[in-house]
DNA sequence: AAAAAAACATACTACCTAGTATATAATTTA
DNA sequence: TAAATTATATACTAGGTAGTATGTTTTTTT
């Protein structure tokens, strides 16, 4: 097989799985052994295609996690519609749309913040351009909403973006210590109030 | 010395430690060597005073975490006063008198949830305690709120108090990732809109 | 004061950890 | 096709990990 092709297949395969790992067991406690074990592969080609397991965590970070940030919180604030009802959806249909797997184990985003976004500097800064790009895409809908007239013109943008994200990361933390679904409900309930109070109407 | 008090110190020096520890650099990254070393004791004092270290991560989030968001949190929300105006002042005015330490490694209660929450039984079991503590104080004081009639009597208290305590814990982690608090002021912007909605003038 | 019990210390085991050194296999280049 | 390069494997090091076994010291009980 062509070289560079297989070279980017392992390359992927091994971001994939450690994006899982992370995921279900964090970032600390996953082992470059575990994932090459979960690769089918070794620690040879691991250090071949990685400096060091940090470079693994940053690359994880700023190719997997953003992507996925991305296409599921972000895109959708810049496609076409009310601007409000692209909230409610993104806050709040999604959440509970999720498998009892993404329910089970929190945002991935949230829990790399939380596990390591006060250890190490250059894992902030990934993580922060994750949370700059959501928040300015949020700023960006909520200001269309402002000139469309169904957002009130008198509120801030940027706050209402933070105060949005804040609620959403929490309750999926919140979410681990539960098996059903009821705080996602109070949640939904709690969040449709914050909407109607930055509607223009 | 007594032996029973001296016991007691050597046990709760080993909790306030782990406390330390546990908060600064995460649960399974924290060794029982580690805490021991910070306590000057040894092992053999350890492992007379804990069962292993689940018991210890259990009973430091049952005594020293449930202790701390309870005097925190919980407690001023069961005082007197104007109940709109005792919730800002616990979930904005609080928050930023926080040392730089303390908004630097983000929610003791949260960190615990999002590293382990989605783990162990027995830890969302200790962990649940203390959200559905903190989240009866705030439906109390919401309930109290709308009898008084500063607060609107067709919200739903738990509802409220899960958006609240969810952007609270969310914000915390996030702050983590900046180095001032600029999210923090943004949050508290956000907040104050919410608790416009939910009073009743 | 002697015996028992509690508190703590020391030394150890078996295993996991990140990372390295070096070998072999596969692919590309000359 | 031979040489060079790239991809992967194997074997290793040095140190950290939870937990145990067995001491010694201190305190309490009898």
């Amino acid at each position: 097989m062509d070289q560079r092709l297989k070279s980017e297949l392992t390359r992927q395969l091994i971001l994939n799985e450690s994006f899982k790992l992370f995921y279900e067991n964090g970032f600390k406690t996953t082992s470059v052994d575990k994932i090459m074990k979960a690769t089918n592969l070794t620690k040879g080609a691991f250090y071949h295609h990685f400096e060091n397991k940090k470079a693994l965590g940053l690359a994880v970070i700023g190719l997997k996690l953003q992507k996925r940030v991305y296409e599921a919180m972000v895109a959708p604030l810049y496609g076409s519609g009310d601007a409000l009802e692209i909230l409610k959806t993104i806050f709040s249909v999604r959440l509970k749309s999720f498998t009892v797997y993404e329910k089970q184990h929190g945002c991935p985003a949230n829990n790399f913040i939380n596990e390591i976004g006060d250890q190490e500097v250059a894992y902030q800064n990934a993580l922060k351009r994750i949370i700059e790009e959501w928040k300015s895409a949020l700023v960006y809908v909520l200001d269309r909403g402002k000139t469309e007239g169904s957002v009130r013109k008198d509120i801030c943008s940027k706050s209402v973006a933070v105060y949005l994200i804040s609620a959403f990361e929490g309750v999926r933390g919140l979410r681990k210590l539960y098996d059903n679904d009821l705080i996602l409900d109070e949640y939904i309930s709690g969040l449709s109030l914050y909407i109607k109070q930055i509607s223009a109407s």
